[in-house]
Formats: C-alpha cells, structure tokens, sequence
DNA sequence: GACTTTTTGTAGCCTAGGCTACATTTTAAG
DNA sequence: CTTAAAATGTAGCCTAGGCTACAAAAAGTC
C-alpha cells in the first residue's frame, strides 16, 4: 500500500518510503512501552483519592497480576521517579506521577466518550479504551475533544 | 480470577470491581501479545502482492528493526502456523496468515477511516492507527463501519 | 573465475513483564 | 501474649522482542 511518493518532482528529496513506514512501528512500540506505567499511575492515583492506601497486594489484583509482579512494576516506578514507598507501606505518587496520572485519566475519558459518540456499545468502550489510549496522539485528542463539542451542540439545543 | 456469581442479585451486589477491571487489563495485554504477528503477516502480504518477495531484510527495514529480529519473528510466526519460509527464499504466508492479512488490512483501514471521519489529520490518523488498531475489538469495528456509512449518507445525496 | 557486497542465518546479551516458590513482616484472632 | 493469617518482599525462571557481533551463503562485479 501506500503508493510510492513516485519521484518527487522537486528536490531530490529521496524519502525513503520504507523509513516513514518505520517510523510508525517505533512510535507505536515506544508508546506500547510506557503503557504500563500509565496504567499502573493511573490505578495509584485512584485508590488514593478513593481509600487514600495502594497497597501493592489491591494493585496487583485490580490489574489481574501476581503480587510478585506489580512490585517489581512498582520498583520500576520508583526508578522512574513516578513513585515513592517505604517498606511495608504504601504506594504514593511524586508530582510527576501524579501530573502523569491525570493526564492519563484524562485521555481514558476522552476515548471512552469519543467511542460512545461513534455507537460503540458502553461496555464495548470501556474495554477497547483500556488498550486504545496508549496510542492516541495529542493532536488526535484535541480532534476528539472538537468533535465532541460539535456533535452536543448539534444536538443539544 | 473466576467472578464468583454473586449470591445476592442487586442489594450487596458482590460483584467484584477489582476482577472486572483486572479483565480489562488482562485483554488489552493479550491484544498486545499479538499486535506484533499482526504486524508481520500484514506487511508480508503486502510484499507479496505488491513485489512479489518478502524478504527478511525487506520487513526488517520497513518494521524498523534489525534483520536479526525479524527473522526471530518470522521463526515464531512458522511456529505459530501463519507463515513458511525455506533457507535463502523468502517468506510467504499460510491460508490463515493469509487470513489474518486480510482482517488486520480491513481493520487498519476502518481506523484509519474513522479517525479521518472524527477530524483527526490524514498522517495522525495514520500514525495513530498502528498503535490503536490491535485493541479495537470486532464490536467496535462494526459501530466504526455504521458510523461511516450514516455519514456518508448525510452529506452526499 | 575470483572477489566484493549483500543477504541470511546464528549466537549471545539485555530489558520488560509475566510466573511460582519461599522468606519475612504486619496484622488480626484467640 | 501467642499464634494464625494476610501482606509484603526476594529469588529465580520463562517468553517476547529488542540489540550487536560473527559466520555462511547468494548475488553482483570485474
């Protein structure tokens, strides 16, 4: 697919197709990398704010992993500087997490909402958004947030 | 995991947040587990119709890895039924390679349509797409085409 | 035909993110 | 206070998917 730019006319621009297509694959793994960071700062975020603890043990169960698991993720956060814990204590979040955190939920609602206003069955679209909003861009976003905009007031007054 | 049922229907309802959620999880990392053979057999498809050779050094410089990888790859795509390859010949797919070529090329491309169709630019939605497309679920994809086609309507005739 | 370059394949290393099994510490029950 | 249970942490293993470095085969060049 995508046709060849077929010897660009002007300069010898000579950019390589297969190099552009590269260049999407190493985005996509790139933004597959800090997913679970995402995921894992955003899960955080929302059992301080509701129970005000994060315990690793609640953690692993709601993202359907061994206990083992999320601390070695949760080290990994630590290292990340997007995490704090003291021994035997909780989880908490730096500033920068929490910034990351929001961010992320943030996306979350806006897939979500977007999905929803496309005819994507509820429940359909919270699931798909958990694997989705890793990979949607910033400029995507504000696309979403516009059509979003667009269609209420379409139909709202 | 294994939801327990529930005993009571609606007042203390039981039913437990942290497994719903950790299913969640667990389907978009088995999304991911594939999106990478997904990627294979689409691009090797392509090459094959297109040249008419998909060469390991080929997929490698389009996928942006090193051939090395990529032939670890091809080797996990044969274990995997969706592809064959002989020494120094190039590789070709199976009928379910085949299959699954077609599904994710048609998938790509309704993504790619929808996120045109929401006002996100032509190269975001291209570069979003492949990162998204391996979590949209075969629901979602039918909303997708619905959505389409009801545009269409509205702003043609 | 000999030589160089490209392609292909192999080996070995790394990180991430799963897991189980075991050790330790806290917390809860009695 | 003692003891049982739960939570936490550590160690070690596995797979996937990256990488570099080296070896061998195929294809071009002269």
């Amino acid at each position: 697919m995508t046709a060849k730019p077929a010897a660009t006319p002007q300069s010898s621009v000579e950019l390589p197709v297969e190099a552009v297509q590269a260049r999407r694959f190493e985005k996509a793994r790139s933004a597959q990398a800090t997913a679970v960071l995402e995921d894992y700062v955003e899960l955080i975020d929302d059992l301080l704010a509701s129970g005000g603890e994060a315990r690793p043990t609640d953690i692993a169960r709601r993202l359907g992993v061994t206990h083992a698991t999320a601390i070695k993720t949760i080290t990994r956060l630590k290292r990340e500087g997007l995490a704090t814990s003291k021994l035997y204590r909780g989880v908490f979040l730096t500033p920068e997490g929490h910034g990351l955190a929001d961010r992320v939920r943030a996306r979350h609602r806006l897939v979500v909402d977007l999905l929803r206003a496309v005819g994507v069955p509820e429940q359909c679209a919270e699931l798909d958004a958990e694997g989705i909003e890793h990979h949607v861009s910033d400029v995507a976003l504000d696309a979403f947030a516009l059509f979003l905009k667009r269609q209420l007031k379409r139909q709202d007054p």
